[in-house]
DNA sequence: GCTTGACAAATAATCGATGATTTTTCAAAA
DNA sequence: TTTTGAAAAATCATCGATTATTTGTCAAGC
């Protein structure tokens, strides 16, 4: 079961759930699963960007206490999702047009540089990661009338881009990638609720993907800007119709 | 009074220094205060790269409790300064030839792009923030033999660099930029005590600078790309005479 | 009516103590 | 001698309580 968007935190009585842990993920602690916890009801809507991360409230929310939750929320300001101000405390990170136009352009940026990186120096297991992210991404159906299978996409979407630029060698970029696809993310999770008709998007992750095997570096790098290009504009309108600037 | 390198946390009885706060810089509570401190004694290599952070010590060092200390450290990660591992604590970021490569590579990209952009967009007081910043690392003296003149040198080169590409309008971007330039400092500080005397640094930020402020894109960025490459190239050579893989 | 400032409530920040996990030690068995 | 494993020590993680700061309230003064 699940609140509201932006209820989270604001709800009384908590039903708090705790993840069901079979398997060691290497999450042991609960500082390291909140960050997971608190990334995931961020990205996907469920609080609000913006609000104010209220403590008190959030404690009980998560049923966690004070230390951890601390801890966690510190960690994720460096995925940009976290703001914070002495004495004032953490808060959402708002969003805002200007913040999505940054993004977009840093994705076409570092995503390209990565995918070009990639293509010099990765393996064949890189080449086959890809056809298998892609296989699964065009397996995977995305029906707005069903919120689940919008989920399911979303992860192995975004599974896909960061298998196409994985081979690159370079942890520090692939971070920075990673945090750009989590804002991002947030950003079609909150606000493209139905798929555009106009983007064949199955058509364009295949020829990037195409590309990316035959080591056609210019054709590929092309077509994952134009890519990260349209979802900039897609967004952009969506934005614009809620009024947000 | 300042204690050897990496010997901050080790050391048993702590003399802890308040730093003084005349005038408010926002850094009111203890852990930001931490979190700048920490970063300082990881860049100028007071706190060993690759040593673990013992909490009990680190407490005693820094004369502070533990909450406000593992905070900080959790705010460190972003900057790639300092790891973190479930149950196995914190640690300072280790170096490496690979590294270093990475942070050289991407200073490349992210910083041209950014130089790039400030050019597009930027207003006539960027323009005088680099004429300003440039005069002063100009102005400022870098003399071996006076340990008090690197450090000097280093915060207004720092400044420098920043100033170039501070006009861009892209807050992640120049995030992330000051994110590379504090992992290549801790580098530069470590590793590079002495000049290398075959580089009129001098003239290659004027050059950049003169290139930036008639925004001749073509020209500045390929002056700082070179800068940033010989840098890279530099380090390097002093890693490997270190026996830093 | 508007501003000011003291008081109260809400919230953030820190601390010391306790619980949990990992690492080390060291003696017994192979 | 080497391996094993239980106990001890060290260290990390979490908690509840306390302190400090900010925010909200409201009455007195202008």
């Amino acid at each position: 079961m699940r609140s509201g968007p932006g209820s989270l935190i604001l709800e009384s009585g908590a039903e708090a759930v705790t993840p069901p842990s079979f398997l060691d993920d290497g999450k042991n602690t609960i500082a390291s699963q909140l960050v997971s916890r608190l990334r995931e009801a961020i990205i996907s809507g469920q609080l609000e960007a913006g609000s104010k991360i209220n403590l008190d409230r959030a404690k009980q929310s998560f049923n966690v206490s004070l230390s951890p939750l601390r801890e966690a929320l510190a960690r994720l300001i460096s995925d940009g999702l976290v703001e914070f101000e002495d004495n004032r405390g953490y808060r959402v990170s708002p969003v805002s047009l200007s913040n999505l136009e940054e993004i977009t352009s840093l994705r076409e940026e570092f995503e390209t540089y990565a995918l070009r990186e990639s293509m010099r120096v990765g393996d064949v297991d890189w080449e086959g990661n890809v056809m298998r992210a892609l296989h699964r991404l065009n397996r995977t159906e995305r029906d707005a009338s069903k919120p689940e299978t919008l989920e399911q996409w979303e992860a192995v979407h975004r599974e896909f881009h960061l298998t196409l630029i994985s081979g690159c060698r370079k942890p520090l970029l692939l971070s920075f990638c990673k945090t750009m696809l989590n804002l991002n993310d947030r950003y079609r999770r909150t606000f493209l609720t139905r798929t555009s008709g106009d983007r064949n998007v199955r058509v364009e992750h295949s020829e990037i993907a195409q590309g990316t095997v035959s080591r056609d570096m210019d054709y590929a790098c092309d077509r994952l800007r134009e890519h990260i290009h349209r979802t900039g504009t897609n967004l952009r309108k969506h934005l614009a119709e809620k009024g947000i600037a």
